[in-house]
DNA sequence: AAAATTAGTGTGTACGTACACACTTTTCAC
DNA sequence: GTGAAAAGTGTGTACGTACACACTAATTTT
């Protein structure tokens, strides 16, 4: 009773042939004004809507999608986007996808355009990449629009002329921490915000954590002290201990995923301070349990790498459209919701 | 090239015909034991995968799923719920599926069965519904199981006779409120756990919730004095006051949505505390905003709704089959990450 | 006015799977 | 050793869409 319209139940509505049908459908002309109008008005009477099955089995088109990512052998903060790109290929193996997986250096900007050349000359459908560097992005994403290859980004920044992006808002990140830290201490508390190896790319997302980070001050009465401080993993230990005495912070804000490298000082120097930190590496889980890193904000790595390649997965093979950006929601975790997420 | 394996290559491969390949798939006997293993040394060999859209296109089957939820006009919290389902439903109205919602009323358990039985008589495939009342939710999974009607919850408890379940871990939310209480009060507070309306279902909710908190603190070495107290909204004001005074409480935990009512009570009565709820209701959200509730736990009904119907449209339409019980992540909201949510 | 072009229309087949049906070969009873 | 039943096998068609192709009718060209 409640079937599904076909295009042959349009076709005797109108009473015309099907390939009339198909031929208002498809906007291929070679049609009268008088089936024209027909078929059209047959097709929103009916609400027409074409079976995804039929059209993609019809179209046995194998898609191919290009990936790449940062390696996660050279910062271990990429191994769940790794993993994510890994179960959608799985989920999906018995459609006809094509996915290719390739790894960039996240220490050599150049390498995301050099390999990023490789996989476009495979001449994919589609192309998804973490668009670390700015400059280099920019490169790639004008070549994919040159040869109309569909775009699509996930972490880090949005960039503009990417056809699809999914990522987190950093700026509202750095004010999640901020309000989680102005309400646990004093008002006229010590603020520290670090910034650690900033040498290697990411220096804009940590840029916009700390401007989040201070507007949320900004905009209250709230009369913390804040202090920027920017921190190489080699020979922190004297700067870090300084910094804090100096200023007598009280509470660290680590603005990407290496606040298990803070924690560590700290507690070498047997000097106590509340941490805020991203991303649940196994070293940050293990200071989050032990309680020397009080919150983790998480990026959700695998969440957004799944989720994008899953977005263009479904709009090849389904025609299923998504919004061109999407903001994953800031997860604020601590050791007690952390299992969730693991 | 890299062109999908179909049952004619496997046929070909293990030189036997189509049909022969088909009876050995679907494993309808009538064939030769040499037939046999050079069908399955085929099917291994070319790690065959059936093409879920010709098989779908194939059996044009109309699935159809009824839904039975708490009436959100009874209760705001289900609002959220109910346009989960709503976008389901239009995400894949291409589709051959026919569901059908209907709503049962939470303060009457009565209902939940009645309305159910009205559903099963339309002999569904599979049968949705919020099992929020224990033994009401037992009766109808019991005649779902006896028509062989696939059967799925969402929210509250997992039951044990249930074919897919999408929830959320109460106790270990109730661990998780436990500890952004313990982070931010000194350590020998004083605690209330408030329980509101009790007496409407949900009982069992809260009392898990109120277990996981207590264990929290049972696994530490804090020394807080946790106090628990059932309200009623009807007349709350006098006793939520004496509450606070004779226990001197500095933090309230909330153990369903209704931490509006706490803060709002607290408000009227000029008094300042910590408070924990849950649900992002507006009337929280307010609270939220202006501070006088510090955190929500977020249940996201919407989500745990559209992913329960989404998993049971992909089951039939596609055969994917998903873990039996999946647990949604507690989520920590305070009045920066809030709109990530909405 | 016949031929050639163009506009408009309908038919048939393919996509990969599922299953009914027809067909061939084997098995077994009498 | 015949007949019938059973076991085993292959063919054909349907699902709904897309598109090539064949075809007719209208229009233009020669």
């Amino acid at each position: 009773m409640n079937k599904k319209i076909r295009i042959r139940d349009i076709a005797s509505i109108a009473e015309v042939s099907i390939g009339t049908v198909d031929r208002v459908l498809h906007q291929r002309g070679k049609v009268s004004d008088k089936a024209l109008q027909r078929v059209n008005a047959a097709l929103k009477e009916l609400n027409y809507k074409p079976n995804p099955m039929a059209r993609s089995l019809k179209n046995n088109k194998v898609h191919s999608i290009c990936v790449l990512v940062p390696d996660p052998n050279k910062d271990l903060y990429w191994l769940p986007c790794q993993q994510g790109i890994v179960s959608v290929i799985k989920e999906y193996e018995a459609f006809d996808l094509d996915i290719t997986v390739a790894y960039f250096d996240p220490e050599a900007p150049d390498t995301l355009v050099h390999e990023g050349q490789v996989l476009i000359d495979r001449f994919p459908d589609a192309f998804l990449f973490v668009p670390l560097f700015e400059q280099e992005s920019d490169i790639l994403l004008k070549k994919l629009f040159n040869r109309n290859i569909r775009s699509a980004t996930f972490n880090s920044l949005p960039k503009k002329h990417v056809n699809h992006h999914v990522g987190q808002d950093l700026h509202r990140s750095g004010r999640v921490g901020a309000k989680l830290i102005s309400s646990f201490l004093a008002a006229d508390s010590n603020i520290g915000i670090i910034h650690m190896d900033e040498a290697f790319g990411n220096a804009i997302h940590m840029q916009q954590k700390e401007k989040g980070f201070r507007s949320y001050f900004e905009g209250t009465e709230i009369k913390a002290n804040i202090y920027t401080k920017t921190l190489d993993s080699d020979a922190m230990g004297d700067d870090l201990s300084s910094f804090k005495e100096t200023y007598d912070i009280d509470a660290f804000f680590v603005t990407n995923s290496k606040a298990y490298k803070v924690a560590h000082m700290l507690e070498v120097m047997d000097k106590n301070a509340f941490v805020i930190g991203y991303d649940l590496l196994p070293r940050n889980i293990d200071y989050l349990e032990s309680g020397k890193i009080q919150f983790l904000i998480h990026q959700a790595p695998r969440l957004q790498a799944s989720r994008s390649l899953k977005h263009l997965a479904e709009l090849l093979l389904f025609g299923k459209h998504t919004p061109t950006k999407e903001f994953l929601p800031i997860e604020i975790i601590n050791s007690e919701n952390l299992m969730c997420y693991l």
